[in-house]
DNA sequence: CCAATATCGTTGCGAGTGCAACAATAGTCC
DNA sequence: GGACTATTGTTGCACTCGCAACGATATTGG
């Protein structure tokens, strides 16, 4: 049902899999590297940071807590409680929305940002460590590709469909 | 710390972290999908699936649980505990190692390889239609080379530390 | 052989997450 | 304008996971 192009039954021999499982492999341990680096330094979460730089990104610096959603690749909930720990902490600010009286918009605070420069320099060193240089510059470019192809097709493929990005 | 190498600082302009980017939106959105087709047809979580794929491709379709909770991207107490799911479903036994009396294995039963066998087909068919099919055949190579080359980087780059994969 | 240390798998606990349900509000269609 | 439906953000609940601690066993060094 979620699958629905027909598609050759692809062997479990296919050697391809072995660059889906690598894909796999090295999401897993990147993504918990980077995180453990970012909550050793910086005292923040990969998904912490991630919603400040998508805030400082913002016209504003202000986001609808649904688009933060949909940015972060986090559900609805999940976003409400992120939200509440980096309020907890002043990197955010709960504003209500003018437009939508059920609206609530996350705003940056000064400390938000400053906690956001702070981290950005460890986030962006290790993904030049331990991703980008690991890569023949060579092969870059089809990677970008290929992410960019892969994300492209997720999209039309599923258009119907709701989008299950959160509850 | 855990980020040795000094690196050159990474500019946030950098056009290549759109590549990490698109990398990690990538990841959650097709391990999301294709976990959601396995639970939907199968009644099987991802990490089910790959507990039971780790275990049927074992000699003797058995295995320690620490190399179980190695080759699964999980730590120790997570496998565990997967391991008990499986066990309630009667797809996997647990059995005592006969030469070493703190180990525990994990044995494959043949109602669990029959699951397996059934979940293959709509699981490696999501793996085509989402990830392989969607990829210009020409870029795939790079894409192999570069998982490959980010993970061996990886295993060289944290020789002392400890691995970090359970406690 | 014995003490010191390391490793194995399990458990209690807390953190983070998604889903379903909810109240409040917005939008739509007569 | 009013009924009906959709959307927004929050909450209760259940689930999965990692960490730290534990008892049991293995290994190592004297």
């Amino acid at each position: 049902m979620t699958t629905p192009r027909i598609g050759r039954a692809i062997s479990s021999r296919d050697p391809r899999i072995a660059t889906w499982r690598d894909f796999l492999i090295a999401h897993a341990r990147l993504s918990r590297l980077l995180d453990e680096d970012l909550r050793a330094e910086h005292d923040l979460s990969l998904a912490e940071y991630d919603a400040l730089l998508q805030l400082a990104e913002a016209p504003g610096r202000r986001l609808r807590m649904h688009q933060l959603a949909d940015q972060v690749l986090l559900s609805r909930s999940g976003v409400t409680r992120l939200i509440d720990r980096l309020v907890a902490d002043g990197s955010v600010e709960r504003d209500s929305c003018v437009t939508d009286a059920r609206g609530a918009e996350a705003v940056l605070t000064p400390a938000g940002l400053g906690r956001l420069r702070n981290a950005a320099g460890t986030h962006l060193r290790g993904i030049g460590a331990h991703f980008l240089d690991s890569i023949d510059p060579a092969d870059l470019p089809s990677v970008g590709r290929a992410m960019h192809d892969v994300l492209a097709a997720l999209e039309t493929e599923i258009p119907l469909e709701d989008r299950k990005t959160g509850s």
